[in-house]
Parts: structure tokens; C-alpha cells; sequence
DNA sequence: CCCCAGTGGAACAGTGATGTTCCGAAAATG
DNA sequence: CATTTTCGGAACATCACTGTTCCACTGGGG
């Protein structure tokens, strides 16, 4: 069962289970296992087959989630075009990422889980963005980098939040961020 | 024992198990009520004294934390002087319920809590003051009032955030968010 | 078509949190 | 100082979740 190669059918249950485990965790973040399982359609006890305990799972998920950032993070090509505009882009790429990323703000629970403590490279990639804009001309120097990069995250929050409390549709909210984000960046004269 | 009268001892240790909860949970949102007996420095029977089930202390924060953000939006006389400046006070009060608000973030435990779908009065009157401040002039009119509301407590949600991840201190991360507040703000022309 | 990897479900023990009761000790109150 | 109130701790029953084992089934690949 724990053959080398992946069939296929094994590939796929364990999928099933990691979106749906990632669904179920962002709405509610106490799901117990077995609300996993059955989000997943699947059986409790396949889901142990899989991922023998709960810190398994869920460290699982956080590499699924890092991947996930890391292929969104290349595909916005961050060294391609003015910084502000490639800013932009990123914003865009994580927007897409409302379930993985609101799944990562509100759980706590991962603290102890060993991947957040040291910087990704899309971390890296963004605070060099960030640097290139600013000799540029194209970014506000007059803030720090990593504040501007917090202040990026927190208004995706916003806009996912905004798109939950108001009647906003996911295409106006995101406007809505960069827009903001624009002012933010602006250079003042 | 429940009398009346508050004897000035109960409402003593009521407002110690009150506060050592809000801590607690604050920093770990999972704390079992053993743990917040322990940082209230109280015997687990004498929480279950006044608070007969988790669910009561739950909502006893709750009020608890509406009546702390209520007193520091009337602090900050949202009426008086120009509303951007009545935002920015509003902000500092609000930059001081740190562990309040960041309980109130990152605790969704509390979303079956009766008492956040209906609208605060400070909700009205922060909305009130933004309505004021794009009729004056001092606010920009581009953007939704409640867009405008979540974007300043998410800045105040990465302040607190940046005195955490980076070494600054927590004067320089309020600097850092009303610098950004005012900018988004601030009437394009 | 047949077989077996993959699955679901029942059943079980272990664990930790919750809520309750009871009683002796401590402290506030008059 | 005496009395009433309040507190702490031990003990207990209950509950939900976890992780494990075992067995019966099924459906897709060889």
C-alpha cells in the first residue's frame, strides 16, 4: 500500500482530502477529523491511512499552501515591468488564493508547525520588489519595506472581508485593494 | 451569594477573571479554562462560580470588549474638528486595545456570539465621521465608507503585526499606520 | 473476469476538557 | 471578634475527539 509509486488512485484520494481538509479548516477552524472526512467524502479512517495523526495533516497543508503562494509568486514574474505594476500583479495572483490564505490568517493552530519561522523565497522576492521600486522611484521610500508588505496582505484581508460583510463582488473588492494599495505606494511630493 | 448588591470582592475577581481570559485567549486561542484559571491566579471551581459555562464567559468578554471599544471611540469626540483628524484620533484610541481587538481578530470561536451582526453605535458613528469627512472635503469620496472602515482596522491589525515579526517598537508602528491611513485618504487630484 | 489495492464502518481504548458537587480554609464584613 | 461570604482543591461523571484494529466490500487494472 505504501508502494514507491504513486497509482493514481492513491494521488488522487490524497488530494480530495488536502483541498477539502483546506475548505473545511478556513470555515471553521475547529473542524474535527471527522468533519474533514466528510467534507472529503471520504471515510474517517482513510484519512489516517494517509496521515497517520492530525500534525500530519496539517503540515501537509502547510507545504500544499507554500507551494501554492511560491507558483502564484512566479507566475506574477516579479522582475519583469515597473515594480508598481508588478506589485499589482502579485496582489492579483494572491487574491485568487482567498481559501488557502484566509485558512493560513485565522490558524493559529500551525504556530507550531516548522516552515513559517524562516523566510520563503517569495517572501525574499517581495521585499526585493519592493527595494527595486523604491530606487526606482516607482514606490514609497518613506516607508519600510516590511511594513509595505504587511500593509499588501492586510488589505487582501480587507478585500476577502469586504466581499463577505458587504454585497461587494469579488471583482470590486479586489479593485478596491488596489486601488487603495496605489495611494498607498504613491510617492508624495 | 448572588446577591444583588455587588459586594465590591466579587466584582473584583469578576474583573480579574474577565481580564487574565482576555489575555490568555489572546495569546493562545485554544486556552482551556484550567489554563485561564491558572493566568487569573484563581481556582477553576471559582471561574465556573461566576461563569457557569465557557459560552457565558465567551459572551461576558464580548460585552466586555464592546464597552471598552465604545469608550474609545467616544474619547476620541469623532464630532470635533476635521474629520481626518478625528480619524486619526480614533485610531490611537483604538491602537490601545491591543489585546482587546486582537482577541476579538483572531478568535472566529466567537462568530455563534450574539452581538456582532447588529451594528455598534461606533460603527454608526465611525461610519457617520467618514460620510462627514468626504462632505468636507477631507476624506476621499472614492472609496466606499465601509471599505474605508476595514482598511483602517486592518492597518491597525499589521501595526500590531509589525511590533511582533520586526523589533519596532510600538510608538514607530503607530507612526507607521496613521503615515499610511492618512495617504490612503488623502483626495486624489 | 478475477483479484487485490483501496476503502468504509464498527468497535475500542486513551486522553483531555468540561461541568458538578462537596467540604474545609481563608477572607471580608459588620 | 463572630459570622457570613467567598475561595480552592479533590473527586467524579460525562463528553468529544483521537488514533487504532479488524473485517467486509467494491471497483478498476492486469
Amino acid at each position: 500500500m505504501d508502494s514507491v509509486a504513486p497509482n493514481g488512485a492513491r494521488a488522487r484520494t490524497r488530494r480530495a482530502i488536502l483541498d477539502a481538509a483546506l475548505s473545511a479548516l478556513s470555515k471553521n477552524a475547529a473542524a474535527s477529523m471527522a468533519d474533514i472526512a466528510a467534507a472529503a467524502g471520504v471515510g474517517r479512517t482513510t484519512i489516517h491511512r494517509y496521515f497517520p495523526e492530525r500534525s500530519d495533516l496539517l503540515s501537509a497543508i502547510g507545504t500544499h499552501l507554500l507551494e501554492r503562494i511560491e507558483v502564484a509568486t512566479v507566475r506574477a514574474r516579479l522582475d519583469e515591468g515597473p515594480a508598481d505594476e508588478a506589485l499589482e500583479r502579485v496582489c492579483q495572483e494572491y487574491f485568487e488564493l482567498e481559501d488557502v490564505l484566509l485558512f493560513a490568517f485565522e490558524n493559529p493552530q500551525m504556530t507550531d508547525w516548522t516552515g513559517w519561522d524562516d523566510e520563503t523565497e517569495s517572501d525574499r522576492a517581495l521585499l526585493r520588489l519592493i527595494e527595486r521600486g523604491r530606487e526606482e522611484g516607482t514606490i514609497d521610500a518613506g516607508q519600510p519595506a516590511a511594513w509595505l508588505t504587511e500593509v499588501m496582505w492586510s488589505l487582501l484581508y480587507s478585500a476577502w472581508q469586504h466581499t463577505r460583510g458587504q454585497h461587494a463582488s469579488k471583482h470590486a473588492a479586489l479593485e478596491l485593494s488596489l486601488r487603495t494599495l496605489r495611494k498607498v505606494i504613491k510617492i508624495e511630493r
